[in-house]
RNA sequence: CGCGGGGUGGAGCAGCCUGGUAGCUCGUCGGGCUCAUAACCCGGAGGUCGCUGGUUCAAAUCCAGCCCCCGCAACCA
């Protein structure tokens, strides 16, 4: 059985999870499930990178230590993996001790070896930024920020990259596969040949980071530290029979923007302390969503877990894989998401599945039937397994799911000329109407054994409905072939798997749902489909009462509704223009089920004016209207004052 | 000379590396079927594949030039 070590980035806890870490991770665990399908003995690796400025900011910001907040952090990154089954097997933080031994490690054989020098940086530094700036504006100012710079001079300690340029053009040169796919390949190619300079890898200005062996007053910056997370996940410098035996990596999957740090300057680390070098490198591209970037000042970030809970795990994975070309860039809209949905899972997979079932109940009772197929259709079939198998080898999963889902394009088709439901009205018909029934089953197994590494869920389920036994995904793809179904099994027909869905409820519920997370602060681990308890008005626990000054964090301030108006398409926004005293702000609020917009005009609301602006089915609403939220529904009623209020007072 | 991505029927995208009927999802018009999740099947309308030139028997695809759009600060896959 081979090995196959397999690693996502580890995330930075800066920031919380979005739907471009999930996609990742989501491929992560589609090209595990894939390989473990191929026999492999397979190890998957994620974490979290917790060092660094950044993350001592946010901390300071959130009135905390900058552990805690990476605990925080850390704990919701591998809440939702967990939610939505992403199977990893280990899991590592750059904050815990095995991690800090292994750079420590590998730091010290580079050192050792001649590769590490301390100097000094002498040049340009954004101090708002607190980045070194090489290449400034042309009137001097800092290319981030826009603001002046000052010239400095640190002491660091630096990284021979120099020394490795010739070295890692002869492993592009010998192992075309090391970098994909090639167009990024071809970055790192032009990149390497243009020179390489030597790294810095210390900083004196941060603190929150691994110290730096033998001088404390050194940290290490964040390429040795980050990168190192793939050793250290498995063993290194801790426990060498496992290192030993996993290392190296077959495959380090990651965004494109970090392209250069795994291409370039990792196996150069690795040459440097003599360790073995990983098989390769693939970079996936970024999603827009609607067509703009994701950001957060915009408000367009999209979440996984609002997805996975109304529409499921499964549509999560399929959209995600199918829509976007791998390597290239993707955009995410909600309109296409349930598109898919309803087209390829409801109509597609599901009614397949739900029809082959049906007429295996009706007109065998329940019962496979026989005979065995042909020879040539066993041919023809194994060459599609294999056009699949090595469309997944290739990362090509859009084409993959295509190709499989032409299969059941072509059997609705066959279904319709070959109308079984006549040829069961006539007993003499009987032997040919089993074998094209035999014929859609086997089909419908095949599908689901291919379709197993991007749907683990719903393929299981048909599997079982098709009285098949044992876990999916330790089928064998290399055994896959068309006849194996055995004639004679019993099957079992249950509901729907992906019911259709209303588009505009969909989205409504995504984007309520989205709320609520962003509202919490931290999100709950979506629930299983199967089990959605009505929202209880819980007491809060215990743990999770807040200081004051939590509290006054938020901003709340009386406002004077001036208009209010529906928005297009949805059941349950208007969008209010609401004044609070200083100025007018729009806000979008989910109370149109309860509300008429004419009777709220001159109603004075309680507003939180202090939230991030986002957008609602495209209108930004710029902070919330605050209101009870009455059992067993979520019914909303205003918040309002028996006193007449002067508009822009703050609540406290 | 900054870098990268893109411009394909009404919308969103694939195809381009490895030239040879322009494909998919949705929408739209008409028909069929009833096993199935108002599903599925068939047919129609709708494209000078950004522009110009070149290579070729043949170009969405290869080459050259041009035009237009998007991203390239942070967060960050």
């Amino acid at each position: 059985m081979a090995k196959f070590y397999l690693t996502t980035p580890i995330y930075y806890v800066n920031a919380r999870p979005h739907i471009g870490h999930t996609y990742t991770t989501i491929v992560g665990d589609t090209i595990a499930r894939y390989r473990r399908m191929r026999g492999d003995d397979v190890v998957f690796l994620t974490g979290t990178d917790e060092h660094g400025q950044k993350v001592e900011r946010s901390a300071k910001a959130a009135n905390t230590s900058p552990q805690e907040y990476a605990d925080r952090i850390s704990a919701e990154y591998r809440r939702l993996w967990d939610a939505l089954d992403l199977r990893y097997d280990r899991y590592i933080r750059t904050t815990e001790w095995r991690h800090e031994r292994a750079v420590h490690n590998l730091l010290c054989k580079a050192r050792d070896a001649g590769y590490i020098y301390k100097g000094h940086y002498e040049g340009l530094y954004c101090v708002s930024d607190e980045l070194y700036v090489d290449e400034p504006t042309p009137e001097g100012k800092c290319p981030v920020c826009g603001r002046g710079l000052e010239k400095i001079r640190e002491e660091n300690y630096y990284f021979k990259l120099s020394a490795f340029q010739e070295r890692l053009l002869k492993l592009y040169e010998e192992h075309p596969e090391f970098v994909r796919p090639e167009a990024r390949r071809n970055e790192v190619l032009a990149f390497v040949r243009g020179g390489l300079r030597d790294l810095s890898v210390s900083r004196t200005t941060i603190k929150w980071g691994i110290p730096w062996p033998d001088d404390p007053k050194h940290v290490i910056y964040v390429w040795y530290d980050a990168l190192t997370s793939y050793m250290s996940g498995v063993g290194y410098g801790d426990d060498e029979l496992q290192y030993e035996r996993i290392w190296p990596a077959d495959l380090h999957l990651i965004g494109k923007e970090i392209l250069r740090f795994h291409a370039v300057y990792w196996p150069a680390f690795l040459m440097a302390a003599d360790e073995p070098l990983p098989k390769s490198v693939v970079a996936h591209g970024w999603w827009t969503f609607q067509g703009e970037k994701m950001s957060k000042s915009t408000g367009n970030i999209r979440l996984a877990q609002p997805i996975a809970q109304v529409l499921g795990i499964d549509a999560l994975r399929y959209f995600l894989l199918r829509e976007m070309v791998f390597g290239q860039d993707g955009n995410f809209s909600d309109e296409s998401l349930v598109q898919r949905y309803n087209s390829d899972l409801a109509n597609g997979l599901g009614n397949f599945a739900s029809r082959t079932l049906a007429m295996i109940e009706q007109y065998f009772s329940g019962e496979v039937p026989g005979p065995a197929p042909s020879g040539e259709e066993a041919g023809f079939r194994a060459e599609r397994i294999r056009e699949c198998i090595k469309q997944y080898e290739d990362f090509e999963f859009s084409k993959a799911l295509e190709n499989i889902w032409s299969l059941i394009a072509e059997m609705d088709r066959k279904l319709s000329e070959w109308k079984p439901w006549e040829m069961a009205k006539d007993e003499s018909k009987r032997p040919l109407l089993a074998a094209h029934i035999y014929h859609a089953a086997e089909m419908l197994r095949i599908v689901c054994v291919l379709a197993h590494p991007v749907l683990p869920h719903a393929t299981q389920k048909i599997w079982s409905q098709l009285g098949q036994t044992g876990a999916l995904g330790s089928v064998l793809l290399d055994n896959l072939a068309w006849g194996q179904l055995q004639p004679g099994t019993r099957i079992e027909k249950t509901a729907p798997l992906f019911p259709r869905v209303q588009k505009d409820d969909v989205i409504e519920r995504m984007e309520q749902m989205e709320e609520e997370i962003r509202r919490e602060g931290a999100p709950k681990p979506p629930e299983p489909a199967a089990a959605a308890p009505a929202p209880q008005p819980a007491a809060a626990p215990a743990d999770a009462r807040i200081g004051i000054e939590d509290f006054n964090k938020v901003e709340m301030r009386v406002g004077e509704i001036k208009s209010a108006e529906r928005v297009a398409n949805a059941d349950k926004l208007l969008k209010v223009m609401v004044d609070i005293g200083t100025e007018v702000r729009q806000i979008v609020a989910g109370i149109a089920g309860h509300y008429e917009p004419e009777k709220l005009v001159g109603r004075k609301v309680v507003v939180v004016v202090n939230l991030q602006p986002r957008k609602l089915r495209g209108v930004e609403s710029n902070g919330m209207i605050v209101a009870a939220s009455v059992a067993p529904d979520g019914r909303p009623v205003l918040a309002g004052f028996l006193e007449d209020v002067p508009v822009g007072t703050r609540l406290k």
